[in-house]
DNA sequence: GTGAAAGCGCTAACAG
DNA sequence: CTGTTAGCGCTTTCAC
């Protein structure tokens, strides 16, 4: 039951355990290549499994990365999840993951969680702007670099790495306006996440471009579960004014409100036409008359495990911001013709 | 920056870092209750995190789960995982997770992988019915617990915690017939996974229970992809056969082929009802139309960490098999009442 | 090139 | 009740 280690691996051999802790660290400057080959040899022979524990304790390190996502229910997130934790096995870190449920005393938690466990960076996705900015300043001065993704974060010196929201919506907002739509509804989201507010920008200056006048009657807060979406659509419609698009905030809200307007008997391509900005090809494929773009989540988690790594590899490497501009291609919008 | 240990606090205090241990480590019967106090307080006020590498080293622990899981689309994974991981961490366990996405190779690597991060159980929901038995079996050998949730396999010695998919497609179905559905296509998930077949066995049954004779034209592999369900309910529709009623495999294929449906201007409830087996609420929000019942992912997972904790603490508890009832209640379906 | 020895931070006998 | 001691498995000086 006990698993072989290089005491086992050196008695066999009738050599020293440092000679095999050499061997099998690859180190050829400093054993003969063919102490190399037979120690080699004998490790796969006996099933040797290097206890990471006893190499972490020694060395001071525990290969842990830690990731903070604000939800579970859109799969952006788990996809990103899925690359980044790809990314780091291949580089021997392990992750430790946890959900703060937009709940930013939860994500406080987490993060202490994360500390805890000595992680040696973190990667997250923030629930809040600027609630818990000290904390995350705090940690950083301890030493465990973050890199924060998909959300910005106010006055932190850190990496982040980010969608162009504001071009999305932008490009999103200007279909549903060639398409025809006049009277164009935004369910916002939260001023507390960033990317609510700069889809919100993207919204404001897509109008604007087409000279369609800003009515703030038309922007409502849609929240981020299907229910609040369905709500704040409801409540709309109770106001009794006309419509003929909505934008909304987050790829839930938005099939909330359809649900809704659905049930209310509009039908959604020829009443009114509804868009997004979805983390999956999932929405596009079930719900084909919500337009949406995909975020490019596999580049997004890529990058921010390198720029985490790196950070790790060098606390003084530079922080970067980087913003990823998705799959609109740039013909397809104006905006950047202007 | 270097953390301080229990020999820092034992030093500080003039007494032996053994003492320290057993206070910290809560040993009230061995440590005299004002030494127990004053080192609590120093403790803290040194700011001490203990450092679990070196007691998992000392212990021969690791104090790591392993999740696999087949896919990340649906919610009802991510949900089992985010509350296995609440329990887990309550235990002072870590979580690892992989994605096999319905992959057996993949699967294979990822228990690997698990292997040498020397986890002390496994959490796993397979991609195949037996494919990777004697992987399993070999786990298992090496003295690693391992509790299947959700898809059964055969002939492995290990718990398995999952839902009653029989009874619950009987209901589904028998909810359509009830509405008056009498046609009813059956997307059938693949043979490999056990949902499958025992969903395909709970078709059969309801129909039989109503006297509608079971026509084999109107099962059709539906897979397991918005594309492949949208694809399996296209072609069927070539064959020219009529149907009211659809009951497909999971709830991402059915969807799909409500879409399909919609675009070939298919009104849902009124020219045909669909139905699936839900793990989210997400989708009966969001698709009213699509009649679903959920599953019950938390207790699913409540059950699943405890059978696999009661085994990593004593390896020779007994092995148990059970099937969670969802939320079907059972007046709801004459099944029960034969 | 290789070996001996120290030690990472902690726990668990064993003595007292 | 407390201290001493011996490691867990590994890396890494420092000798030879």
């Amino acid at each position: 039951m006990k698993s072989t280690t290089i005491i086992d691996i050196a008695k066999e051999l009738g050599i020293s355990k440092s000679t095999v802790s050499r061997a099998l660290s690859g180190d050829t400057h400093n054993v003969k290549p063919e102490t190399m080959k037979i120690i080699c040899e004998t490790a796969k022979r006996m099933g040797y499994q290097r206890n990471e524990m006893a190499v972490n304790l020694r060395r001071q390190t525990t290969r842990n990365i830690g990731i903070i996502i604000p939800e579970v229910v859109t799969s952006f997130f788990m996809n990103f999840i899925q690359q980044a934790q790809k990314e780091l096995r291949k580089q021997g870190y392990r992750t430790i993951i946890a959900v703060s449920n937009e709940n930013p005393e939860l994500e406080a938690e987490n993060l202490q969680m994360l500390e805890q466990c000595r992680v040696e960076g973190i990667l997250i996705s923030v629930c809040h702007k600027n609630k818990n900015a000290s904390l995350y300043t705090s940690i950083v001065r301890h030493g465990i670099p973050i890199v924060f993704f998909d959300r910005r974060v106010e006055g932190i010196e850190a990496s982040v790495v980010c969608i162009d929201d504001y071009l999305m919506a932008f490009f999103m907002v200007e279909r549903l306006i060639r398409s025809g739509c006049r009277k164009i509804v935004h369910m916002k989201g939260p001023e507390h996440i960033s990317n609510g507010h700069d889809r919100y920008r993207g919204y404001r200056d897509a109008l604007e471009k087409f000279a369609i006048p800003y009515d703030k009657r038309y922007v409502i807060k849609g929240g981020l579960s299907a229910e609040e979406g369905g709500a704040a659509i409801e409540e709309f419609l109770s106001q009794g004014l006309e419509f003929d698009g909505l934008f909304g905030f987050t790829e839930t809200s938005t099939l909330g409100a359809k649900s809704l307007l659905q049930k209310k008997h509009y039908r959604i391509p020829e009443d009114v036409s509804l868009c997004c900005i979805s983390g999956t090809t999932l929405c596009t494929l079930v719900h084909p008359m919500v337009t949406a773009v995909e975020q490019p989540v596999n580049e997004m988690a890529t990058l921010s495990c390198q720029l985490l790594l790196s950070q790790i590899a060098d606390p003084n490497v530079a922080r970067e911001s980087v913003i990823l501009r998705g799959h609109i291609e740039e013909r397809e919008s104006t905006l950047t013709k202007q």
